[in-house]
RNA sequence: CGAGUUGGCCAGGCAAUCGCUGGCAAGAUUUUUUGUCAGAGGAAAGUCCGGGCUCCAUAGGACAAGGUGCCAGGUAACGCCUGGGGGGCGUGAGCCCACGGAAAGUGCAGCAGAGAGUAGACCGCCACACAUUAAUGCGUGGUAAGGGUGAAAGGGUGUGGUAAGAGCGCACCGCAGGCUUCUGGUAACAGACCUGGCUAGGUAAACCCCACCUGGAGCAAGGCUAAAUAGAAAUCCGUUCGCGUGGUCCGCGCGGGAUUUGGGUAGGCUGCUAGAGACAUUCGGUGACGAAUGCCGUAGAGGAAUGAUUGCCCAAGACAGAACCCGGCUUACAGGCUGACUCAAUCC
């Protein structure tokens, strides 16, 4: 890929921002593990933070927005994807540990995506505290 | 040009960069890299119907329960669609209708009113008797034309008739019957004719009756492979008991016994997208739709992809996110394009 050497003068090396499955919580039991085990709590509605230390070399994501917290489809689907890319970009400023971001439900702020994006840095910036 | 009816279509566009999922090819060699191509909807929604698919019997019998309800056609099927009939609304294009049975039975109907389903005398009208002075009062009887009550008063209008009245008689309209009359229509039905009499009020998305239809569960269905651990499969025999099976019973299958062989939860793979498929042309049909030929390749996730940032353009972008797949219905929706038709005015 060229994308590196000539788009963007502005990165000495090349460091990946994907999204794999590497860094995304797969199973039932990853989910479970973080929640009973959690050593990190932050919250900063109308999102809330749950965290542990792994065993890797990278932090690895999952993401719980339930019904109850935005009705629609669509609604849930947009701000999963905000998430995702946030987490994307931040990734290597991050700690290696099993992070889990929830939606609060009953919270205002659940459509604006402002919101969300002061509420990640927030919770962001927390971690790299704590870690 | 204005007002309106109805059918079809579209659902911001382009570019750059960073990402995600899948297919293919190549490299690396056991799950990664590179390239390339593809990647949400008209409703993906509500889960209200109908099918396919899978397992339980090949989905079978009886009862129960539920659904549908003018006729004909279309379809894999339908509660959908098309055409037709009947009723209602609109000047019209057109729109709306759960549109079988109330003389099989049961039930229900507030208030008002004399009386509400075997009708019924409150006022009025009429006759007779009595009282007093013509008129009135009182009593007895007749009367459903008029008033009054009500959503509804037991056919309507006219005429004869009568003490006054009344389908009491007659004419027309309406109604019922004609199962086996005639004409048109495949039929619903329409028209004609005959008979009858005025009875049989409403309500069946009240029970009910009639006709037709419906077995149950669902892709977490089901299949293959398989750590831990010792629960299995095939064949034959058998039907006390338990389970599958759903509301019940019958029936059926499995567990049971014998023989032989090897099996199975977490996880992984599969089911998983080529289908009642799309488009074009021709033919048949009023139409829904069907047939033939050509042509296209069009999401497949699995803690769940289709996004983010920036720039430009315009009329400034609604409702909203696939989860096994189709056909419908219903509901939500910024704006735009387009076909056909109606009404009114004007011009020729």
């Amino acid at each position: 890929m060229q994308k590196g050497a000539k788009g963007w003068p502005y990165r000495s090396k090349p460091v990946r921002f994907g999204y794999g499955n590497s860094l995304r919580l797969t199973e039932k039991r990853h989910f479970d593990r973080v929640f009973r085990q959690a050593s990190v709590r932050r919250a900063h509605p109308p999102l809330r933070l749950i965290a542990i230390p792994n065993a890797k070399t990278t932090p690895r994501l999952g993401i719980v927005v339930g019904k109850r917290a935005l009705r629609r489809a669509v609604d849930r689907n947009r701000l999963k994807r905000a998430i995702r890319e946030s987490f994307r970009n931040e990734q290597h400023r991050l700690p290696s540990m099993d992070i889990i971001i929830q939606a609060m439900p009953g919270k205002d702020g659940m459509n604006d995506s402002t919101e969300w994006a002061n509420a990640l840095s927030l919770l962001w910036k927390d971690l790299n505290g704590e870690g």
